[in-house]
DNA sequence: GAACTATATTCTAATAACAGAATATACAAG
DNA sequence: CTTGTATATTCTGTTATTAGAATATAGTTC
């Protein structure tokens, strides 16, 4: 029960859905997805943490990035079926389109150093 | 985005996740909930009004009763994929199962009436 | 080691969610 | 139309969630 509770309320805010999102579209750095989502980079990463905890994503530090992707949702057979359903859930609402329309031009050696 | 997130966010709270496993064995009016819960009359209510909106539930007044059933989730494919799943979800978890073990001896004309 | 940078964590404030008590509403029965 | 009862709504206090600013941490580079 806890688990189902912790993947759903991972899933219950629409910040980290467009994460999700995005995260099937391509790896990201923190950074990256600062700049997708023009939100904070302490609540990027709360957000992530959020998300990581539900096993729905996962991370690789690669030098100083962290680089986080989603995962299979193995750990949890809640995460699992849901990430499963978000693969094609979502794909037609304009919230997430124009994201994902504007992620190839997120670069992060353009996007970070501030 | 906002309906997937209206039905992420009802089925993020253990008490909501309980009254929908408790409304796949049978239908239930609310003062049968509020002493399978043990949880005040307005708390079962307003539960099932987030539960409705996001049309997980449904119900129908009988009297001064009002039925609350499960609905197959119809209105919104998000409902309906998590309710179908929620069918098998959960059936081993012991706050799940002792609840449903109660279910049979909780008898509205007994228990209302206060 | 000093300076720099990407990310995590802590701090603080604002908003949302939840609970129960009190009250309002709707219907039933006399 | 008055009384009673099941449920809905409002009110109030408490806790959880979210956000950004500030700070700490970890790793890189010189």
């Amino acid at each position: 029960m806890k688990n189902f509770i912790k993947v759903m309320k991972a899933l219950s805010d629409t910040n980290r859905v467009k994460i999700v999102k995005m995260l099937q579209h391509k790896l990201m750095c923190v950074c990256e997805i600062q700049e997708a989502l023009h939100i904070s980079q302490s609540s990027v990463s709360k957000h992530l943490k959020i998300l990581e905890e539900a096993s729905l994503v996962a991370y690789k530090k690669d030098g100083l990035w962290v680089n986080y992707y989603i995962t299979d949702g193995m750990e949890s057979p809640y995460a699992s079926s849901l990430m499963g359903n978000l693969r094609h859930w979502l794909e037609n609402e304009p919230e997430i389109t124009d994201l994902i329309k504007r992620l190839p031009h997120i670069r992060r050696e353009e996007v970070c150093r501030r």
